[in-house]
DNA sequence: CCTTGACCTCAAGCTGGCTTTAATTGGCAG
DNA sequence: CTGCCAATTAAAGCCAGCTTGAGGTCAAGG
């Protein structure tokens, strides 16, 4: 198995090198040995470094990252917990989609004020985190 | 129209005070007056916590969110820029679904190794961020 | 053999987004 | 009028997640 240099690990992930240097230090991804003083990196490194910049894009902290998939890449945690995990990930999706909504709204409605808008209220008010208003 | 104190608006928006003055330290929301040394908010700042609420859920920084609605709520962008960030939206939801599925897939895919897994592989490359493993 | 350039370590620094602390102010109930 | 208590300010502090810089190492190519 062809082992991968920082470098061409950086390049093919799009992670900068010092970031994934600062991955190894959390623990959340491990090399596989070094050549000289370089580390080197297993392929299956890549796959990780999807599943980490995805988790990041969905909002998740890197513990959150980690305690999600465990530094290999398999769960640690009970399924049910990855089911929850899920969950809150659709809850946010569809936080998300009523933000695209009331964007849309906002970019088409010609109504003066959008905050008087009965349409752009109800959007927000769509939105779990809206408050007492 | 009724004022609101600062104490008032945290606790109906769930925005801590600390935060809020924050909010507008950096220009996010106004506060229309004093009474006394205390900040007077108008109703409208309940909305406008929303959207920020929102926006913060949606992964976007204060800067990004400042920039989408104006401090007063209404858009300052042109409708295509508007329209744009509701396609980038649209972008982190199929992100975010992606997780989601892959995250399910995970907990309940018996197989021993899931980078192996070409059922979870394909979930992967159907993300946008997917590096060139 | 020598140079080069990619890598190394460690420490410090930076940005964002707040929170905390300390010392003060002032509206309002009694 | 008194005193309480919520609110005020400025400055410092904190966490995450990196980046930057200084100074050092070493494998490979000419």
């Amino acid at each position: 198995m062809k082992l991968l240099d920082i470098g061409e690990v950086a390049e093919r992930s799009g992670v900068a090198a010092s970031a994934l240097r600062y991955y190894e230090e959390v623990g959340l991804i491990t090399s596989i040995g070094r050549r000289g003083l370089r580390r080197q990196f297993g392929r299956e490194t890549l796959l990780q470094l999807s599943l980490i910049t995805m988790g990041k894009a969905a909002g998740f902290s890197l513990r959150e990252i980690a305690g999600m998939f465990g530094k290999d890449g398999q769960p640690d945690l009970p399924r049910g917990q990855l089911h929850a995990r899920a969950d809150a990930l659709e809850a946010q999706i569809r936080e998300l989609t009523t933000l695209r909504d009331a964007l849309r709204h906002v970019a088409d409605c010609p109504a003066p004020s959008h905050l008087e808008c009965p349409k752009f209220q109800k959007l927000l008010r769509a939105g779990t985190l809206t408050a007492k208003v």
